[in-house]
DNA sequence: CTTGTGTCCTGTAGGC
DNA sequence: TGCCTACAGGACACAA
């Protein structure tokens, strides 16, 4: 569910409730929610430890705690983390981390394909190699067209799955992809090594753009409400979508006729305007 | 190395 | 109402 908005978006409203409290402790209610190590020394790990501060690398939420440890979070699909009261029970709960002025920060997880961690900041296990080999993050300066283009180049994959590969622009998942497709106008199934210089230079641009909007409007909460802030409150992005979601609804821009198509790539839901997107 | 596919796990929506 | 299938914001392990 969360791409980066989403988590960037969790990252900054966290902050100020995490920073500078302590753990008091750590409770695993399902063990295979904890990618490392074992959940008795994950426990054992985070207890008594004080937030510094929140970090995000991609999907990947980081809280440094003191004494050089990495709390990171995935949240995959359907992941929550939401601070609760101490005696506020949250449905799907998997962990709950109890805090030193009587709320909870929950990790909540239907799906169990979320994970946390506890690592040491400069030895960070296998486990985690997802995040060491991940690329720049779209919304960074060592981000841009010349990048894409290098990453792109002979490639016969359809561009849309190589947006979703993380080692090649970080952060980006099912719904910004789209929405970078209809924002460059090109179709999600066009052979990657394909594209035209002036179309890798509006896609790099495009997703960029796209979120950082997505940062903007805190996130996209869709019907379900899976997302939510840790507050929360929901966010608005989806108020904003160009396609995503919206088959057999009229293309947004002014003046288009056309009908919004969905179709799957890589096993992945996919949408794009048959009109704006070539 | 690249690519496509299946799997993980659970809940929910929709068809019959 | 109840059963069954398909699908879900992600990432990997595989096979070819």
């Amino acid at each position: 569910m969360p791409e980066l908005p989403e988590v960037e978006t969790i990252r900054l409203l966290l902050q100020p409730l995490l920073a500078g409290r302590r753990i008091v402790r750590a409770f695993v209610r399902r063990r295979d929610i904890v990618g490392f190590p074992a959940p008795r020394g994950f426990e054992l790990g985070v207890a008594g430890r004080t937030v510094e501060e929140l970090g995000r690398r991609g999907k990947y939420l980081v809280v440094r705690l003191d004494h050089g440890g990495d709390l990171v979070v995935h949240l995959r699909l359907s992941g929550h983390l939401e601070v609760v009261g101490r005696n506020e029970e949250v449905r799907y709960e998997r962990v709950r981390f109890e805090l030193d002025n009587d709320k909870a920060l929950s990790f909540a997880e239907p799906r169990v394909l979320g994970r946390v961690y506890l690592v040491q900041r400069d030895k960070y296990p296998p486990e985690l190699a997802g995040m060491m080999n991940m690329g720049p993050e779209p919304i960074h300066a060592d981000f841009d067209a010349v990048y894409l283009g290098e990453r792109l180049r002979g490639r016969t994959a359809p561009v849309k799955n190589l947006l979703l590969d993380q080692r090649i622009a970080c952060g980006v998942g099912n719904i910004y992809s789209d929405e970078a497709l209809f924002r460059a106008g090109i179709r999600p199934l066009r052979r990657a090594g394909r594209l035209g210089r002036a179309e890798v230079d509006r896609l790099a641009q495009a997703l960029t753009d796209v979120l950082r909007d997505g940062i903007k409007w805190c996130g996209t909460t869709l019907g379900d409400g899976r997302y939510r802030l840790p507050e929360g409150g929901a966010g608005s992005f989806q108020k904003r979508l160009a396609v995503f979601g919206r088959e057999g609804e009229r293309c947004r821009r002014r003046g288009c006729e056309g009908v919004v198509r969905r179709l799957r790539v890589g096993g992945r839901s996919t949408h794009f305007c048959p009109v704006c997107q070539k």
